[in-house]
DNA sequence: AAAATATGCAACTAAATGGTTGCATATAGA
DNA sequence: TCTATATGCAACCATTTAGTTGCATATTTT
């Protein structure tokens, strides 16, 4: 189930931080998306792999350096999958409220 | 972040499996909700532990066996968070247009 | 052409994670 | 009361993960 790669991909400080600095505001290339996480180069291009591999970000190599842009689409899935448990659960409380009342009849 | 928490409770696939589970149907103990995952029961335990931790889900003792539930709230926040980046990214979308506008009036 | 910048890739390490086995305990049912 | 069931807790193990250092390369800038 790829959700699961996506929701792992954002149990992370480091790249929760990326995605969210690359939902707002400016174009994003790798050296200023991992700027200021405390981490090196390297390690942050990894946790930026990590986000491609779970298709939250795409890399796209622009002369010396590489635009790092969200993928607004996989996101979206991930809240449409949350959303789905919600209605599912919403609809047990629902299921059991008529069996309540079912109950309630039978007196 | 708790909400890292939360996304990083989800990306395991026996936990999603158990918070789909949760979502539906019939109430859950620790034992049903562990049922067929192919791992120990020490093993679903540790995994529900990390649930708990994440504020997913409540587990209430009952006699021999413990209940346990999935907290709606906290899926929500969930929820709200992957929302809210989308907002982030429409309205940068939204900004983007406005300047390529603005750019035209210049011309 | 030389220097600076933005990157890629591989090897290594420490710590976290997911899993196990083993044993203890409390409640329910026969 | 005896047995079965549902659970808790701790120790241990293998693998994965997050991070590092070191070196190589391509593109800009001076």
């Amino acid at each position: 189930m790829a959700v699961v790669e996506l929701f792992r991909a954002l149990g992370d400080p480091a790249r929760l931080e990326m995605v969210r600095r690359l939902s707002s505001g400016e174009l994003h290339t790798i050296k200023s998306v991992s700027k200021g996480l405390d981490i090196t180069r390297q390690g942050a291009r990894k946790h930026l792999q990590i986000l491609v591999d779970a298709h939250l970000i795409v890399l796209k190599s622009k002369g010396r350096d590489t635009d790092v842009r969200l993928d607004r689409d996989t996101l979206e899935q991930g809240r449409a999958f949350i959303a789905e448990l919600e209605l599912r659960w919403d609809s047990r409380l629902e299921a059991l409220r008529r069996f309540v009342d079912g109950e309630r009849e039978q007196e």
